[in-house]
DNA sequence: CGCTAACTAGTACGATCGTCCTAGTCAAGG
DNA sequence: CCTTGACTAGGACGATCGTACTAGTTAGCG
């Protein structure tokens, strides 16, 4: 693709997580990726909409790749460990306005053909599926897996939004550990009977 | 107070659940309140912010003291699965796109001074205090019920944008049922049995 | 070299945003 | 009765929104 065009994925990326998707428009995402609001028709003919998708997609490839990769190489544990570090490093990294860009575009007002919605549900979805694979693979229930990447997905998006409220990493913290709490359980007492006390 | 006063904030709740906080405009608000614009600056001299603000501290004024009545009389399992059911209700009743105001409250873009993620901060960590006193109440380890409830608390709101995405309530569905099962293993090892690795 | 197609730059339009102002309404006290 | 203060109704302002259009520039091929 274009260049240009994935400059104005990557700005918009960074604005919506900032400002979210209502909040930003498309004089902000031009002046940030340094080109004019000719491009736009060129590239999204859609319009705003389109460059949402684009956005949720682009963004989505990019994390649930990194997030299979991390559940095909090493155990659950590790593997959402790492994730979630990842994650509040970028909370922590000075970020004035952490958010998820993903959220932002699930969240739009204006998605009336609910593409928006579509789209970033295939990223929750793609992630929930890598991290019940994980945990089958290491031998935990399939239906308790699936229950739990869900836990995960949904906790790791309500934290971040707890930790923007506070303009603190606590709660995303304090979420983190209940999540790994409860995630060493379900290793500890796994394909049936090796349960602790 | 005004009952017009309080029809704006309870109209602007539903509409912040609906369409966000940036997606809903003044003139949104006074049309569903029955009200005209020159309330605004009775009401809230200090304009959409004061709103939001307003809409914050009494939406989580009221579901916060439900949430306490129901830690305060019940088991930790009855209790977090009463509100989850009352929010999956909620999820179910035909609203076209479900949410939850306060998360709209605490994401919107034009929140220079903070004080709108200061007032959802206030929802969230009462919230928090809540659960975590009824599963101390109940025996379970102080640091354990803190993070258990930031855990309940984060998880429930990203679920509900979870099934936002998809329009259906199954990731809210396989959140609750991992919450209620780490609650119950929480319960089931107390007074003694630690996890710590 | 010259032509063509792809792409970029910048501006214009109607709608809507938050904000603000000025009349109009109504109940209570002198 | 009339005045006064709290409140309501509705319109007007500049700014910005998403959208759309017309020039100007660049690259590739006969």
């Amino acid at each position: 693709m274009s260049a240009t065009r994935d400059r104005m994925v990557l700005a918009a990326a960074g604005l919506f997580r900032d400002q979210g998707y209502d909040g930003t428009g498309f004089r902000d995402v031009v002046k940030a990726a340094g080109t004019s609001q000719g491009v736009i028709y060129h590239h999204f003919p859609g319009g705003k909409s389109e460059l949402g998708v684009a956005v949720s997609l682009a963004v989505g490839e990019w994390v649930a790749a990194g997030i299979e990769a991390a559940c095909a190489a090493m155990s659950p544990h590790d593997a959402v460990s790492g994730v979630l570090e990842i994650v509040e490093g970028n909370l922590l990294r000075g970020q004035v306005r952490p958010g998820c860009p993903i959220v932002a575009v699930a969240l739009a007002s204006d998605d009336d053909s609910g593409e928006l919605r579509a789209a970033s549900d295939v990223f929750f979805t793609r992630v929930r599926v890598a991290i019940a694979q994980c945990l089958v693979r290491d031998g935990i229930d399939a239906g308790e897996a699936e229950d739990y990447a869900a836990l995960a997905v949904s906790a790791a998006e309500g934290a971040v939004i707890l930790s923007r409220a506070r303009r603190d990493a606590e709660p995303f913290d304090a979420t983190r550990r209940a999540l790994l709490d409860q995630l060493d359980r379900l290793t500890r007492g796994r394909s049936g009977v090796d349960a602790a006390p």
